[in-house]
DNA sequence: CTGAAAGCGCTTACAG
DNA sequence: CTGAAAGCGCTTACAG
């Protein structure tokens, strides 16, 4: 089955015997027409369960009310929670959502930009993935249509952005540490092309340089993808060094679960001897046992705030905003770095 | 800015001073048109940065290329599993898809398919909220357009549904149970209109049955929500039974690994004393310690086929399909259920 | 108060 | 080999 039993103002009209030109301004409830005219309208346009067509409605003005969005991978937990502030502003604003995954890849992010456009969506939101070195495309398409980058963004494209404040976030994650008497902190990162990373790391060595702590090449690892067994493997690693780290700051939950398991499987008491702290907040960090100290990172938030400077930008005729927002998070501190 | 230096057929049109019939024919490679001016035409065309509006395309041939897909909370974990294969399979068969959430609320579920379908998708894919009652608004539906339910289904709704196995799933999960010498198996699950909920407990029951156990109401617990807070809560009620379990089987994963978190504050040996097992094989069962024996439900591959079945219907001029598809689980035993 | 006509971007049967 | 015209479903300026 196909879409046939579609219900258009032409249908209606031949069934009333009048013209579309009327049906349609009965249904737009337009003054001029007689209040006997509309409810007859109304009444058939009601049994025949009409839906107006948005499409061809767009198709006039030239808008789809289609937002495109592109994120990385759909399945982690916090490209989740974006989403979901994304989708829930949107429907608030009249919009619809279409989603892409670029599962990382930079040839199929370019792919995905102009499948976009060819769905004609009004405005693209964009998360970058990891490694978007070439961005002459992403500003050949933000020249034809209004983008908002998002996330994992990069300061090589002149568009609005919307992140979190990463150096602040790993600032404070580093600072709470150091209040507990901590003194030699380690930290996991990803290395290459990873602004986030490097955000959070300027964030560590400020501050260490804040409260005069040396910084210690040996306790600084990096890695190409950031992921539980990273965590243990890195672990195992600072385990076996001769001044051994009394915290451990991975950039990540899930890297920072694999620091406790690993801990754990020592015998390693936490936070006493070795506190940990990660990143993201994710469902995860209160499964883990100790709890994890993180950074809640509000999604939902992001994802608002992104839908709204992409509609500002879509209503607005001419005016090209290009401003970078920062989105405050939170420190939870939990288990990992609470002594009993 | 709005869309405004989008390039049509006409601009190349006029710029090269010929019709916009043989602009569409030289981008088709349609076989009447000379190379030369075939060249010409696609020069120009990427030139301009040209992308055909699939929109106007679609507009003529009814069709959007656009699938609606309605889910209850898009931020569980197995709901990104189910986008993902769902976002893929589309994409290969040159589908877009629009997300909404229905966030467990039956009106908005309605409101959801009505806009659905003034999007004008050329189908739809609808996973139910928890509670849906009324199904007469689906039915209407799907009479008027191409509807798959994949997941959270209805037997009321005359459609394709693609589902796990529920029943034989939990099945198995029971009888690995009594496998392991376990006899009196507790049971947590939701009461009222969950039919994922009934169909597991069906599963409960008939193991029981098979290997003739009996069956004590005592221990066959029912909630509202399954949450970790529940888990948590049924298990001290567990422990305060005179006959306690020997296994308690959550029907799905974070009420049992509320399970296993008040089980370890007791200080009651898993699984010696007590196996636990989920359903669902969600992120968190693997940082729980003990690790979660549960059921893997293979989303990608449930997306995927809804996706299938549902293309196939669109092409299918007149052909009604009306089938339930079953897809297999995989039991996945961990440390909860086996000794050390 | 109502209708005929144009136009959004595209494809395609019909002419030439 | 190329062009003029119709039509997808809708809105709206222009007539009447």
């Amino acid at each position: 089955m196909s879409k046939k039993n579609v219900t258009t103002l032409k249908k209606i009209a031949n069934e009333l015997g009048i013209s579309i030109s009327t049906v349609s301004r009965s249904l737009n409830n337009h003054p001029d027409i007689s209040e006997q005219t509309k409810t007859k309208v109304l009444n058939i346009a009601k049994k025949l369960n009409y839906v107006p067509n948005l499409f061809a409605k767009g198709f006039r003005a030239h808008k789809t009310n289609i937002i495109g969005v592109i994120v990385p991978d759909i399945s982690h937990y916090f490209t989740a929670t974006l989403l979901k502030g994304i989708i829930r502003e949107a429907e608030i604003e009249g919009f619809k959502v279409i989603i892409s995954e670029s599962r990382n890849n930079e040839t199929k992010q370019t792919e995905m930009l102009q499948t976009m456009m060819q769905f004609g969506v009004d405005g693209i939101l964009l998360s970058l993935t990891r490694k978007t070195v070439e961005v002459d495309e992403i500003i050949k398409i933000r020249e034809q249509i209004p983008l908002v980058l998002f996330d994992k963004v990069s300061k090589k494209v002149p568009c609005t952005q919307v992140v979190i404040d990463d150096e602040d976030a790993a600032f404070r994650v580093v600072e709470h540490l150091i209040n507990l008497g901590k003194k030699r902190i380690a930290i996991i990162k990803e290395f290459e092309n990873s602004l986030i990373s490097e955000l959070r790391f300027n964030g560590y060595l400020r501050a260490l340089k804040t409260y005069k702590l040396p910084v210690d090449e040996k306790i600084i690892l990096s890695a190409s993808d950031i992921s539980m067994h990273q965590g243990k493997r890195f672990t195992s690693i600072l385990l076996s060094l001769k001044e051994k780290p009394d915290a451990i700051f991975a950039i990540t939950d899930g890297t920072a679960i694999g620091v406790i398991k690993t801990l754990r499987n020592h015998g390693i008491k936490i936070p006493e001897e070795i506190a940990v702290a990660g990143f993201s907040n994710s469902e995860n960090s209160i499964i883990i046992e100790p709890k994890l100290t993180t950074i809640d990172q509000p999604g939902n938030k992001i994802g608002k705030t992104a839908v709204k400077y992409l509609i500002d930008e879509i209503n607005n005729e001419n005016e090209v905003i290009n401003k970078t927002v920062e989105i405050k998070t939170n420190l939870v501190v939990r288990e990992s770095t609470l002594r009993s």
